[in-house]
DNA sequence: AGCCTTTGACCAGCG
DNA sequence: TCGCTGGTCAAAGGC
């Protein structure tokens, strides 16, 4: 540190104070809109806020028909309404159809059996800012999003390319987006802080496994993607709570640059990637900075020209959201972005990129521990993802309109209550909804997790609104950022693992 | 020695 | 034109 700096913002002690924004909507969600006491809503209560709040067309949708919902191209749904950060029902938003009506689908009156909530495309944090964005929805990979039926139709005549070559390309971009792709998991009482590290999926099979790896360095390697970064700058922005660094590929003539923002804390808040590497990830020097080891060959064959941006805001309150918005601009396709971004979308952004794919990861913070979640994934060989607690089936039912059965669970251990149902998406088995409803009474179950390893090939995302448990028994692993702060119990360093889920 | 981080200064875009 | 803001430069120091 030079020492004749005055202030270090990357010290957090010295850091000014921070205002917090605003309550997000997705917090509200949490919340109940205003109502709440301060109890923890259920996950009945969640998703009804979630979804059906202030909304008078709105319609009752199953988890089904929210996951149909989001398989449908922008023509299939026209009068669709902008989403939500948690919106899990699109893949497309215009701007231009901030005024659309919600998307109407059936459904009943959703009871705690069916399931079915109220759909609630709220406009505002959603506002995509550029045409011809499309929303990912939350806890899809771009991959996984890619290989959705019903994904490219009209994706593609816009782009001008077919499924494969638009596939092949934002596998590039995925690729090519860091590895590391981390969110932390930080509650009020605990604070406990845990950063996840995503691994994108290898280059030749975007099917296979998106590997979430856990990374003890994530705080000072916020993104070790398998390159190496310079720093050469670092900015406090206006509108950002945090400063901002800027990081350039070390590697002679590339242009990649990325720029990371960290909390107070020292928690990645966001990472935005902008240009392509026209190089081979360099060999990770273990011991050193690799977190993840298993990135030096992800990156190869890059095309494209993408900018992706990992966010992770910590919101004062409580709420974690996993939005993946983009935008395929048929013109400027070189220069898209992912992005990873909780911000709220009505915000502006200076200097925002012409084209951008954002999306939000999700993060949690500050909540309550005994809050539902809702997770995302998407499957392709493994069923369920693990969330490293023994479950047992107790009931499984077939809704209208999904082919697929949702099925429940209990937490195996005794004394726990916590339950989660998962349901499959209608259009895409691979895409799965799992709610929690309640809070682990006890650690993640220890011995479990050495099997079913994700390097099986799954692309999966999460989707994390809540953790069950002080963020952890999660399919993602959980490692100590901060040595005080309490952590659930270690697991073993490496991929996504899948419980022995007691599946039939 | 080489690479990296830090950070004030500078530059460029935009309203 | 000017001020604001984000992005970059580059010197200094650390590892």
């Amino acid at each position: 540190m030079d020492e004749k700096r005055g202030l270090s913002l990357s010290d957090p002690s010295t850091r000014p104070s921070i205002t917090l924004p605003a309550r997000s909507t997705v917090e509200t969600l949490f919340t109940g809109g205003g109502s709440g006491t301060g109890a923890s809503p259920g996950p009945m209560t969640l998703v009804s806020n979630f979804f059906s709040e202030n909304d008078p067309d709105s319609d009752c949708r199953s988890f089904s028909q929210l996951l149909s919902g989001a398989m449908l191209s922008p023509a299939e749904i026209p009068n669709r309404r902008p989403s939500s950060h948690l919106d899990m029902g699109h893949y497309y938003s215009h701007k231009e159809s901030v005024n659309n009506g919600g998307v109407g689908s059936g459904g009943g009156g959703g009871g705690n059996v069916d399931f079915q909530f109220s759909n609630n495309g709220r406009p505002s944090s959603l506002v995509v800012t550029q045409p011809s964005m499309f929303t990912i929805p939350p806890g899809l990979s771009p991959a996984t999003l890619l290989d959705s039926p019903g994904f490219f139709p009209q994706n593609q005549a816009s782009l001008g390319m077919s499924h494969q070559q638009a596939l092949a390309q934002v596998t590039a971009h995925a690729s090519s987006l860091p590895p590391i792709h981390s969110f932390t998991s930080t509650t009020a009482t605990t604070t406990t802080t845990t950063t996840y590290h995503r691994q994108p999926p290898p280059m030749a099979d975007h099917t296979t496994a998106s590997d979430y790896q856990p990374s003890s360095i994530a705080v000072d390697k916020p993104a070790d993607d398998g390159y190496n970064w310079r720093k050469y700058g670092q900015k406090q922005v206006k509108g950002s709570e945090y400063p901002r660094s800027y990081y350039k590929c070390t590697h002679p003539n590339c242009p990649v640059k990325k720029q990371v923002e960290r909390s107070v804390e020292g928690q990645v808040t966001e990472i935005i990637y902008k240009g392509q590497h026209n190089h081979q990830p360099p060999q990770q020097k273990r011991g050193k900075d690799s977190s993840n080891g298993t990135t030096s060959s992800q990156n190869e064959g890059q095309i494209g020209n993408f900018t992706h941006s990992l966010t992770m805001k910590d919101q004062e309150s409580s709420q974690a959201t996993y939005e993946h918005s983009g935008s395929s601009d048929s013109e400027e396709v070189g220069n898209d972005v992912a992005r990873l971004d909780e911000r709220h979308e009505d915000e502006p952004q200076p200097k925002r990129r012409n084209t951008e794919v954002r999306s939000v990861e999700p993060v949690t913070s500050h909540r309550a521990v005994s809050e539902p979640r809702i997770i995302v994934q998407t499957t392709s060989e493994v069923d369920l993802l693990d969330d490293g607690y023994r479950w047992r089936k107790y009931g499984q039912k077939v809704v209208k309109g999904n082919p697929h059965p949702r099925s429940y669970y209990k937490c195996t251990t005794q004394g726990c209550n916590v339950r989660k149902h998962v349901e499959r998406a209608a259009t895409d088995p691979k895409a799965v909804i799992t709610t929690y409803e309640g809070k682990h009474t006890h650690d993640v179950p220890a011995a479990k997790n050495s099997s079913h390893n994700l390097a099986a090939a799954t692309t999966t995302t999460t989707s994390q609104l809540q953790p069950p448990n002080h963020g952890g028994g999660h399919s993602l692993i959980q490692r100590p950022e901060y040595p005080n702060h309490q952590q659930p119990p270690p697991r073993p360093s490496g991929l996504l693992q899948f419980k022995e889920e007691q599946i039939t």
